[in-house]
RNA sequence: GCUGAAGUGGUGGAAUUGGUAGACACGUUGGACUUAAAAUCCAAUGAACAGUAAUGUUCGUGCGGGUUCAAGUCCCGCCUUCAGUACCA
């Protein structure tokens, strides 16, 4: 009987999804398991064969719980929102919910013939409004709450109004804004309405700051860093001004040091909390207060990690935006510096941070007083200061940094040096460790520890500084002037943000005529005429009803794509609840992800604003824990091949691509050759030259040319290369010539003369194809989709083929060559069970090698998966299921078990197998096979008999002979006194079980 | 520059605690079946050398050292590749 994956695949997909196979209960006398994948964004791509490793690790992985008697929760949904359904949009007209859907349909479809165990009755679509309901939800939880230094938690903002009511905002602890002033109780409540509002809005969660963006007016919109180019947009070129807009902002930094504490408690991959770790930025050191002189009351803060090298500053530098820069610049001065200041703002902030070995400055004229010496210390001003970090200002020590000491050098600034016994006429000193501070008044002789522990004692002393810890992790940006993503629940009274009530949400998306900026800049919502809110009857209503009475205009910006995957994982626990997040009794059984899956790329932007608002969620008493996954594992990218043309243009000859020219020539890639018109011709010719030539083409076409051409000069005039849109026939290696011509009409033709490197004949250059390993893209054409090799193998060959190309987290090229031998397996497995075309499993008992080779695979597949090693145990079954064919095993009593073992991986003939053999119910919940360790008891061991340390000869032995008696038996044996030739034994190692070694 | 990961046959990769390096598969070669091809099955396959052969010897896990009876694995010093990050004060 033929292995029919198709129909089989089909005929249980279908039992799964009509059955409820995987649906998860919430309560269970089993104990949980949460196994979670990163939810894909759908894009109109459809899936490759990249996205499925994940999905299949994670699902192998859920499936084996459910054998091990787990319930498991294995969820799967949508991150709806996003940029490429807008941009579509933006071009075509068409909706991005229409294309959203279809998009997904498509995903769906996909993902089914892949045999996944989801339970789909807990889907969720983030642009789905009753998704985005608890998004806005949670957003206007942030805007009531605020954050309680001393208690360290988020606490319902009505605890501040109360705080304000009876002391003001003297005494309080708060995370805020840092330019709020301080009030009185009375103060508080002879405040306006407004007044009160301002000032809570300056310690909310979230709140609305002016933040500085790229905005171009031209285009109507505002750009990230990377889509400005030489101050112009990229697009257009149209200028490009740092403008000031009021956005929603999360106050994420007050987490910072929570987020890092929490990390300590993650299973998580090590370079992934390192990468966290990084992006956090804690740094510990003391912020100092330097006088400006002859500015009243104007002082300069900085924050330094090096507060014991205070006797080493000699002047100050300031970011080129820092407000003071204004006030403290002399008239001398004014000229050069305001140029300065224009000419930095023109460049983006990613450009600054890329020109790192310029050195630019302007002296501001102004001086600042030294805390300790009262010396005037020159202010500058210097784009190497960054606005964004820390106070945007530093106290320069150029003795003991190295940008400080270069921009010294350069402006001829004073470098005094405070380090005892070091030379600096070269470089800076930055070692901490060997530090002996000198000429530094009262942190003489000092090593950094103590003279940091010194000077910020005595700048508290003079209260012009203090010990302080700064994080790099700045607050987040919330707002987006797009379209396509969650709207706001926010209306504006007299320009005072204002929460629509929870029991009116979700407030919809609402439709616009066009998807791009208003006319006047305002975000696409500007564009929709139905969008404002009517607090009389709590809906939205139509813009020309806007009174500024009853009737309000809207928000018009969107939420930022990471809104809704923020906190999904938490409502697939009860995802159709309308009435709540999720219900207590969800949250309080599932607790948390037991293992997560998904890419590395997220590290410090989905992974990081997750555990913000877990632990928000936390402190509001939401959910019951701090830390939403347990356990986490990057699987690694599966890379595409991408086809390169580059052509070549060459005067004569012929050349191999050596070393140097490798080197020479950025554009050119590894193992590529490249020859003459008549060289290809002699190939084509010749078949035995070229048979030689795949075999070995570098040296082959060495030999060639030293034979016949005699040089191997020739040097490429101009090398290009391009993105083609090759495809390979039937997965081989040859070009599909066909579709390559299309694409690059002037090519006659192609042929496949290498293992990396082809040739391709044009009329007067000389293409060259060759292949890269990159990311998988569209844009690249090298998209692999698993459709194909589902049609063409069966998604269970799939499955153990993704598994098979090597360890989950590692990244890999795809490449179909290998995968007739999980092919093959699957087929042989099928024999096992069938003689001819008759199923035959019989009641026979099994002999004693049938059990030993079922329970090695027993313990090496569950070892295996607990440890995530999928690749490992896919050989395991093939040496299982050759073994047994070898044995021509077919006891039901082995063959029964195996195929428990195998379910997880290949599901599909798992369960066609099993109901052969007569059950009536899903594989799926059936209980792991249990290892028997007496089934691999060996009475012998054949032993490696090595002599210094290298195995001349095996020698079969009774485990249970003594020590001298292996040594006896050995010395005795032949083969010994062959290699010893006469010689007598320094020492002879046993261990038994293991191995015997003979020094000589 | 910094941080992290990784370098093993022609290829993907095994070797979980120092104990027979190269499991399993791909590819290649030879053979069987076939009019032929595909499919399938069988055998060989790290390299070099010697031998008709059985077999033997030497070399071999990026490079150079070290520890050990024994090192892919541990230690020291480098090199290369990939990924992340960067004027972070």
């Amino acid at each position: 009987m033929q292995y029919d994956f198709n129909e089989i695949e089909a005929k249980w997909q279908k039992f799964w999804s009509e059955n409820q196979t995987f649906k998860a209960e919430n309560h269970s006398d089993k104990p949980k398991f949460y196994v979670l994948d990163m939810f894909p964004y759908p894009s109109g791509a459809g899936l490759h064969v990249g996205h499925p490793l994940g999905y299949i690790a994670s699902d192998i992985y859920a499936r084996y719980k459910r054998h091990k008697g787990f319930n498991v929760l294995h969820p799967m949904g949508y991150d709806s929102f996003g940029l490429p359904a807008e941009q579509y949009a933006i071009q075509t007209g068409q909706h991005p919910a229409i294309t959203t859907k279809e998009n997904i349909a498509r995903y769906r479809q996909q993902l089914d013939q892949i045999g996944f165990s989801f339970d789909w009755s807990r889907e969720v679509r983030t642009s789905d409004p009753q998704f985005y309901k608890w998004t806005q939800w949670i957003f206007i939880q942030l805007f009531n709450s605020w954050y309680d230094k001393d208690a360290d938690k988020a606490r319902a903002i009505e605890d501040l109004t109360a705080i304000f009511e009876k002391e003001g905002n003297t005494t309080i602890n708060a995370a805020c804004d840092e330019d709020v002033k301080q009030f009185s109780a009375t103060d508080w409540k002879t405040m306006s309405a407004k007044e009160q509002q301002q000032i809570l809005l300056q310690y909310r969660l979230t709140y609305l700051a002016e933040t500085e963006v790229n905005w171009c007016p031209q285009l109507g919109t505002v750009l990230a860093n990377d889509e400005i180019v030489n101050g112009v947009s990229e697009r257009g070129g149209y200028p490009v001004v740092r403008k000031k807009m009021k956005q929603w902002s999360m106050r994420i930094s007050v987490y910072a040091q929570r987020l890092l504490d929490g990390l300590q408690k993650v299973d998580w991959p090590q370079p992934l909390k390192d990468s966290q770790t990084n992006w956090i930025g804690r740094s510990k050191g003391a912020s100092v207060t330097f006088d400006v002189k002859n500015h009243d009351g104007e002082t300069i803060e900085v924050f330094t990690t090096r507060p014991d090298t205070i006797f080493g500053v000699s002047f100050m530098t300031l970011a080129p935006e820092h407000e003071l820069v204004d006030r403290i610049t002399t008239p001398q001065q004014k000229a050069a510096v305001d140029a300065y200041v224009e000419a930095t703002a023109k460049r983006s902030e990613r450009e600054r941070m890329a020109d790192v070995k310029t050195i630019s400055g302007v002296f501001t004229g102004a001086y600042a007083e030294h805390p300790f010496t009262k010396e005037p210390v020159p202010v500058w001003i210097g784009d190497y200061v960054l606005a964004s970090y820390g106070t945007g200002a530093v106290m320069a020590v150029p003795c003991g940094d190295q940008r400080d000491y270069d921009f010294a050098k350069h402006f001829n600034i004073a470098i005094p040096n405070i380090f005892k016994d070091v030379d600096i006429s070269e470089e800076a000193f930055a070692d901490k460790e060997n530090t002996v501070i000198t000429n530094s008044d009262f942190l003489n002789d000092l090593g950094y520890k103590e003279a940091t522990t010194k000077a910020i004692e005595a700048l508290e002393e003079l209260g012009q500084g203090k010990g302080k810890i700064n994080y790099r992790l700045r607050d987040a940006v919330f707002s987006r002037q797009r379209y396509w993503g969650e709207p706001f629940p926010v209306y504006y009274v007299d320009g005072m943000p204002q929460m629509i009530d929870a029991e009116h949400l979700p407030i919809h998306l609402p439709e616009v005529e066009k998807y791009l900026p208003t006319e006047t800049g305002e975000p696409p919502l500007g564009n929709a005429t139905e969008w404002a809110w009517d607090t009389t009857n709590n809906e939205v209503v139509s813009n020309d009803k806007i009174d500024h009475k009853t009737v309000f205009p809207l928000e018009l910006n969107t939420m930022p794509g990471w809104a809704g995957s923020s906190y999904y994982f938490n409502r697939y626990m009860d995802p159709n609840n309308d009435q709540e997040i999720f219900s207590q009794d969800a949250i309080k059984y599932w607790k948390d992800v037991d293992l997560y899956i998904g890419g590395s790329e997220h590290a410090t932007g989905h992974l990081l604003y997750s555990r913000f608002w877990q632990k928000f969620l936390f402190d509001r008493g939401v959910v019951p824990v701090q830390e939403f996954a347990k356990k986490l594992i990057n699987q690694g990218m599966i890379l595409g091949t991408s086809a390169f043309v580059y052509r070549f243009d060459i005067t004569g000859g012929a050349l191999v691509l050596n070393e140097d020219l490798k080197n020479s020539a950025s554009l050119v890639k590894k193992h590529m050759i490249f020859v003459s018109k008549g060289f290809l011709e002699k190939l084509k010719e010749d078949k035995a030259l070229l048979r030689e030539f795949n075999s070995n083409f570098k040296d082959k076409l060495q030999k060639y040319f030293e034979n016949s051409v005699g040089s191997f000069d020739p040097i490429p005039h101009e090398v290009h290369s391009i993105h083609a849109p090759v495809e390979f026939v039937n997965g081989s290696d040859q070009l599909n010539v066909k579709r390559f011509k299309n694409w690059l009409p002037e090519l006659e033709e192609a042929i496949f003369i290498g293992e990396e490197g082809r040739i391709i004949d044009g009329e007067n250059d000389v293409y060259v194809v060759g292949r890269e390993v990159e990311k998988m893209s569209k844009s690249k054409y090298n998209v692999v989709n698993p459709d194909n090799i589902c049609k063409d193998y069966g998604a269970d060959t799939l499955r153990l083929y993704e598994m098979f190309l090597g360890p989950l987290e590692q990244a890999k090229p795809w490449n179909t060559a290998g995968i007739t031998g999980v092919h093959n397996f699957l087929k042989k497995l099928w024999k096992l069970y069938h003689n001819g075309e008759v199923f035959e499993v019989t009641d026979t008992e099994p002999t004693k090698d049938n059990l030993k080779t079922l329970h090695k695979t027993i313990k090496k597949v569950e070892e295996d998966i607990e440890n995530f090693s999928f690749n490992t145990s896919v050989s395991t079954f093939m040496i299982a299921v050759n073994e047994l064919t070898a044995q021509k095993c077919n006891s039901k009593e082995i063959l029964e078990p195996l195929l428990i073992l195998i379910s997880p991986y290949a599901p599909h003939i798992a369960e066609e197998l099993w109901s052969k053999l007569g059950h009536q119910e899903s594989i799926a919940t059936k209980p792991f096979p249990v290892y028997d360790e007496k089934h691999l008891v060996e009475s012998t061991k054949v032993y490696p008999i090595s002599f210094n340390g290298k195995k001349r000869f095996e020698l079969e032995l009774p485990l249970d002979m003594s020590k001298e008696n292996i040594e006896k038996t050995v010395m005795a044996h032949e083969k010994t006194q062959q290699q010893l030739a006469g010689r007598t034994p320094k020492k002879v190692i046993i261990v038994p079980g293991k191995i015997v070694n003979i020094v000589g």
